[in-house]
DNA sequence: TGCGCCAATTCCGTAATACGGAATGAGGAT
DNA sequence: ATCCTCATTCCGTATTACGGAATTGGCGCA
């Protein structure tokens, strides 16, 4: 499986890397950096150019990558920097507790699954849910969202789900008794799902949070066969707050290192 | 100059920008982005995996790029975005005028060549000058940076001429001598070079001007012996504001774009 | 202005490598 | 439970990239 390396375009990136981390390179340079023989890299660099990513300066003073170079890195959006840092994170937190986790973020009123290490997970054997969405008046990883954001968006969120069905938060009587359950979510530090009926499954969801923001919500899947809702918090909670606070740790990380 | 292209790469970098234009793409997606046969896509993104750019989801949703990508384009400097902008342009003027043009641009007190088009001159002789570095005292660039630069960067600079050897703008017996010799500069639209004795070459400068912003010098080379500066002015000046203003817009373009 | 050195570039025979049509396998939908 | 679509793997073929050695060309020094 790991064995299948296209030689050259692994070295053209290669040079390609090297060329981005200077204003200009000679081919000396390169030949240092990259430890390709000239005319090795006399042949990638001219692909190169012909595809516009790089230019030739001068003779004398090498060659420079051009603006080209966006096009492979400009859509790059936060959310996939946040999952690259989250899923070594999450496979080890799925590899330790057993349990699969997901890591959701709210849009257009809906959660939606940025990550899921359910193929991982020994314990699960619900299919990979990165079609699905749940809602927010009823899934974990909503009220989570909920109850941590800054108020204005709460109250926000609030107006969207009651004006959809009446379940879970919307079959509250008002807004301020959403707010005072949202509040009790808040205190307690962890969100559950809301069936209306008892599913075979619940989520225990904790918000990851940088400074007042909420980047996202990260929930735990479990049978309710194995433990009650009150028994996983205690038994993971701690486990799954680490979890969300090394996510925004090696986010920031990440950041520091470009 | 027709070079053997190196498929593969131009391929896997097809594939990569593709990647890069939606959050996720299934194999599907890739085919109709970019005609490939699946074989070859497959292929080409293990490469891209091993090498860290993308990474699957999941065998439904497909592959999406990660932050390994920024390797590719953070270093892009502003300054290599204006060199692309203005190759074309600068080429342009000298297909049609004959005489060479540089683009400069002011760093650490001198003025250093970003991109010359005198390979591409029919009317010059001097070797291409990249890693020549004109005074700010004698040059054109500088004073041309210095006539249009904002008043407090401007007197900075003077100072810094007025500690170097007493030549051109450095000869004048103060401050305020040279804060008039500028302002005339700037009253006539274009610097000259001040050459302590008369060379085969001047040049005329132009600033290259966004908002109160100089970005860089635009100096056009020209033989003394074709014509005398003001002769170059009354006949070229023109062309070159609109190639320097052409720059700044296409700029501003490229930006748009992204 | 002319010479000498160093680095960039080109050549070309060799062998490895990418190619892609067709067969297989996995998932989701009905 | 069955079909059907789409991802993935296989494998023979021909093309392609490879890189040591020779060549060119520019730059600096005298």
């Amino acid at each position: 499986m790991p064995e299948p390396p296209v030689t050259p375009v692994l070295r053209a990136l290669q040079v390609l890397e090297a060329l981005n981390r200077k204003a200009a390179s000679s081919l000396g340079d390169l030949k240092a950096a990259t430890g390709l023989p000239k005319p090795t890299l006399v042949r990638l660099l001219d692909t190169l150019i012909a595809a516009g990513y790089a230019a030739r300066i001068s003779p004398t003073e090498g060659y420079r990558v051009t603006g080209q170079v966006l096009a492979l890195a400009g859509g790059l959006r936060f959310i996939d920097r946040m999952v690259d840092a989250a899923v070594p994170l999450m496979a080890a937190f799925t590899r330790e507790h057993g349990w699969p986790l997901a890591l959701t973020k709210v849009r257009d009123g809906v959660s939606v699954v940025l990550h899921s290490t359910v193929p991982q997970s020994p314990l699960s054997f619900e299919r990979a849910g990165y079609n699905t969405s749940s809602l927010l008046a009823t899934g974990a990883v909503g009220q989570a969202h909920m109850a941590f954001c800054p108020p204005e968006e709460r109250q926000r969120l609030i107006g969207i789900v009651q004006a959809g069905t009446r379940v879970g938060l919307a079959a509250l009587p008002d807004a301020r008794a959403v707010e005072a359950h949202l509040a009790a979510v808040r205190r307690r530090g962890y969100a559950v799902t809301l069936s209306p009926r008892p599913a075979k499954l619940f989520g225990i969801a904790v918000p990851v949070r940088q400074g007042r923001n909420v980047l996202a919500s990260l929930v735990m899947r479990v049978l309710r066969s194995a433990m009650t809702p009150e028994a996983a918090a205690e038994r993971h909670l701690g486990a799954l707050n680490a979890t969300a606070r090394a996510i925004v740790a090696a986010l920031a990380q990440a950041d520091r290192a470009a």
